[in-house]
RNA sequence: GCCGCCGUGGCGGAAUGGUAGACGCUGCGGACUUAAAAUCCGCUGACUUCACGGUCGUGGGGGUUCGAGUCCCCCCGGCGGCACCA
């Protein structure tokens, strides 16, 4: 295969049509203030995730987003849109610094060369991106404004009256102290228990663990000193403000689930024989009453003052076990439920009951108030946990009206509801569905929503507890102690950390000999002591930002990428978020994987709503339309992967069929945000159509010589079905690109092709217009092509891609004759050639008149006829 | 366990509730060629029929409808996410 001879010379035309891409600036974008900007023209923002330059180069995952993007960026330009179509680099990161310890080469050098490799690549496929606008995170301008957005969210605190962020400056004039303000800041340090790898010498968020796992390091949990962002504060929004976005429906509610928003109540228990109190969550009030034991989390800080002598023992070894198990899957901790009794007991406010207190790892301490009242008849976890122990099980719901039977309703020792006399004595199952109150005074007879509600009155009357909203997302671990990041722009003096002036951003990182990690969680930049120690006795802080830091606002940068005195200009800032009043979100479209559909995407939206709330950016969301694109899986139908040896290197089918053939190519496989396998022989397909494309223009012999077809003529088009094909092509590309249905456009054109392949007179005007319509799939074969015709026809030599989209005619699209189907009792039985507006009665007559539907209909009767006109009847006869 | 997505020919996939399988791949046949490749033309869901045609068919079972791949209910299978969140 390797050395047949080409069925069009894309590996001369291709870098051909790049070379002056590159060198007219094709695809530059002017913004405001730029030369050539046109204010009046409306714009448009298609964004990509930006690669992580990693060793290995472009995955065959990449194009396939970035194929798709380009199609919709080079068919706005074309409909009149001054598009923003930019690419960049993700290129802080842990690998980059673990292939340095390996090489001993610096990340720095290492990193540079990646992204040489994948800007190579990215322009070998012929993306209209605006090069000049070209960004990595490592760049130090681009450090600098990461750090400068630091700072903001460092100096601001949220407000809750206004339920917006503000500089902490308005608390400093309120008189507030220095203790008072840290303790509010949006960027805060925290004691915190966290994963540490020893071997990686930095903390992991959560959601890092398994992977770094997965790869052979150990993770240990320890309690360390970081930095926190208060993305908690933003929960609500963050929820509330996804109903204005344009997103799948399964990745909002992927962020509405990880985000967690709970409704119940907090409820104050006091502890017998002791003073103080402990308050926990719940999200049943109603089922107070059947509160029989009380759980905290083994690390909650009043376990020791509670425990008594008699249990002191057992309930210390049990928290050293859980300390040392949190390191073990936690697949093992749920199937079987352990705790001990700490001695103490609560009283259940809501009747005086005495409840035992006991310790279980299945309670959290980081979630509500790491403490919970345990209802066993009607919660699944409290059910198991009482009956391992022996502890008591009340039942205070009752299974109401409408309730499916399943759900049995429970009593210790006693038949449980909805069982037959005699049946099974001791119960099965918690009742966890709504019902009605029952055992439980003056909430008796109430449905499970309305009890909840009157107990939580009565709570708060009685000042016992109060109407309590949770969520399940955490503040956000931002600090890691590795070298290849964006150092805090912090110093440390008196105890106290204080925000470097702008002047001195960007703080870059020192050089270093060696990033071994060290084993101690101290990070890698205390080694670096010239560095840390300032002269004025002010110590630096040598914790650095994760890698999500970069990547929360370069959609911003790229708005105005040079600018030296603000991350982004107002001016910019306002063009590139002008969108229609519904929206809400400053990117048109976005594309990329769902792997971030909760850690990128979420994070980049708080630090988007925080220069929201700050005046820096002018929309509450960065990405108003989100579409994510599917995977593509080996030729097994695997994943793939180095060690199953399926993977597809673009290079390889750059060269072989080229970059047009692999554009079209992934965008022929299948709907873009769909899982599919890669077929080689599908590339070889849509490289014989573009061949095709080539011979319609092109006669070529079998040397591989071509020259211009004496069939291409500049004459108007006398096949009106050819005309017609044509139009429904102009028709269907441009309604398939907007639905991003890439698949069926191609499809179309297809289709275009072979009408064109089959006349005898190519109709020029019409064959550019197929040109026209295929270049944003297509760029260099239909530039190449254009070109020539250009040349031969002497006209005017603009690019296609500088052209206007062609509009359809809708006159040509018109039939006079129309095929309509004759269905008998809803089975197809006959067609039909009648006047595209013929009428019912005609129809009926002509429908009944048929040899083939009267086989069907002799001996009946006509019930009902149904008519849909220009497309069937159907006869129900019986 | 909970949540979400998806099940259509040998394969990738098309189908505003209205002709199931567009387009492409594979396979088969033909043309061109000394021959092959490439290219061009035709056929290609299953069963059945000499043929015209007929019957079945969108994971399975029910339902709504003149008409269901599409809408509703139940079940089965695959993929992804979350996983003691009180």
């Amino acid at each position: 295969m390797s050395d047949h001879r080409k069925p069009f010379p894309f590996s001369d035309f291709e870098p051909k049509w790049q070379a002056r891409w590159e060198t007219e600036k094709t695809f530059r974008t002017p913004g405001p203030g730029d030369e050539g900007f046109d204010p009046a023209k409306p714009k448009y923002y298609v964004l990509d995730m930006f690669p992580y330059p990693s060793g290995s180069g472009l995955h065959v995952g990449h194009p396939e987003g970035y194929t798709a993007t380009d199609i919709i960026g080079r068919y706005k330009r074309m409909t009149g849109h001054n598009v923003l179509h930019p690419m960049g680099y993700d290129s802080f990161g842990l690998p980059a610094e673990q292939y340095a310890i390996k090489t001993g080469q610096h990340p720095a050098v290492t990193t540079a060369a990646n992204i040489k490799t994948f800007r190579r690549q990215l322009k070998s496929l012929g993306f209209a991106y605006d090069w000049g606008r070209e960004i990595a995170t490592t760049d130090p301008e681009y450090v600098r404004w990461t750090q400068w957005i630091f700072l903001q969210i460092y100096g601001a605190y949220f407000c809750e009256e206004t339920n917006t962020a503000r500089p902490v400056s308005e608390l400093e004039a309120k008189g507030w102290t220095r203790d008072q303000i840290d303790a509010v800041r949006l960027a805060f340090v925290a004691d915190t228990p966290v994963w540490w790898s020893p071997d990686l010498g930095t903390v992991l968020a959560n959601e890092e663990v398994e992977e770094w796992k997965g790869k052979g390091h150990t993770v240990e949990r320890r309690p360390l000193r970081q930095w926190m962002l208060r993305i908690t504060k933003y929960a609500q929004r963050l929820i509330d403000e996804l109903d204005t976005l344009d997103w799948p429906d399964g990745i909002k509610l992927l962020q509405k689930n990880w985000i967690g928003r709970s409704d119940g109540a907090s409820v104050k228990f006091q502890i017998s024989k002791f003073k103080f109190e402990i308050e926990v969550f719940t999200t049943r009030p109603d089922t107070l009453f059947g509160a029989t034991y009380m759980v905290l989390a083994p690390e909650h800080p009043l376990v020791p003052d509670i425990t008594t002598a008699e249990c002191r023992a057992a309930v210390e070894a049990y928290q050293k076990a859980c300390s040392s198990k949190s390191d073990m899957d936690r697949g093992d901790l749920n199937k079987d439920k352990s705790g001990v009794f700490t001695g103490a007991h609560a009283i259940n406010p809501v009747n005086g009951e005495q409840i035992p207190i006991w310790i279980a790892d299945y309670v959290m301490m980081g979630y509500g108030t790491g403490a919970i009242m345990a209802v066993p008849g009607h919660d699944e976890r409290d059910f198991e946990f009482a009956n391992k122990f022996g502890l008591e099980i009340k039942q205070v719901v009752a299974r109401g009206e409408g309730i499916l039977p399943s759900s049995r309703g429970v009593t210790r020792g006693e038949t449980p509801l909805g069982l037959e006399e005699g049946g099974m004595p001791t119960p099965l199952e918690a009742y966890c569905a709504p019902g009605i109150a029952i055992n439980s005074g003056f909430l008796d007879g109430l449905p499970t929503s309305e009890a909840k509600a009157v107990m939580i009155d009565w709570l708060e009357s009685n000042h016992l507890g109060k109407r309590r909203i949770q969520y399940k997302l955490r503040d956000w671990l931002f600090s890691r102690q590795r070298y290849w990041g964006e150092p805090f722009p912090l110093v440390w003096k008196d105890g106290r950390h204080q925000a470097l002036p702008e002047s001195e951003l960007p703080l870059l990182a020192p050089p270093l000999e060696d990033y071994k990690p060290s084993g101690s969680p101290e990070p890698i930049l205390t080694k670096a002591t010239e560095w840390v120690n300032l002269p004025d006795g002010t110590i630096r802080e040598t914790n650095t930002m994760p890698q999500w830091a970069g990547s929360c606002w370069y959609y911003l940068r790229y708005c105005d990428p040079g600018n030296t005195n603000r991350f982004l200009a107002n001016e910019a800032e306002t063009y590139w978020s002008a969108n229609p009043k519904s929206a809400t979100g400053m990117v048109d479209l976005y594309v990329g994987g769902t792997e971030h559909a909760v850690l990128h995407l979420l994070y980049a939206r708080f630090w988007h709503k925080v220069l929201f709330d700050l005046g820096h950016v002018t929309t509450p969301e960065p990405f108003q339309k989100l579409v994510n694109q599917g995977l593509i899986l080996g030729e097994d139908g695997q994943k793939m992967s180095k060690s199953r040896g399926n993977v597809v290197n673009p290079d390889d089918v750059v060269k072989e069929y080229g970059a047009d053939s692999l554009r079209l190519y992934e965008m022929f496989m299948g709907p873009l945000e769909q899982v599919k396998p890669w077929q080689m022989k599908g590339v070889e397909g849509v490289s014989r159509f573009l061949a095709r494309v080539w011979r319609i223009a092109f006669e070529v012999d079998q040397d591989g010589n071509h020259q211009f077809s004496p069939k291409v003529q500049d004459v108007p088009c006398t096949d009106k079905e050819l005309l017609r094909v044509v139009h429904e092509t102009l028709k269907k590309v441009g309604e398939d690109i907007e639905k991003l249905s890439f698949n069926t456009a191609i499809s179309q054109m297809m289709i275009c092709t072979n009408a064109f392949t089959q006349v005898g007179v190519v109709p020029l005007k019409e064959f550019i217009q197929l040109l026209t319509v295929l270049n944003p799939f297509a760029p260099h074969l239909t530039e190449e092509i254009h070109e020539c015709v250009a040349a031969v026809f002497n006209r005017p030599a603009q690019l296609l891609s500088e052209g206007q989209w062609p509009a359809y005619d809708p006159e040509a699209l018109v039939r006079s004759e129309i095929e309509l189907v004759v269905q008998v009792n809803g089975k197809l039985r006959d067609r039909l050639m009648v006047a595209k507006d013929a009428d019912e009665e005609t129809v009926k007559a002509l429908a009944l008149a048929s040899a083939r539907v009267k086989e069907h209909t002799d001996g009946k009767t006509l019930r009902k006829f149904i008519f849909v006109p220009g497309k069937l009847v159907n006869l129900v006869v019986g």
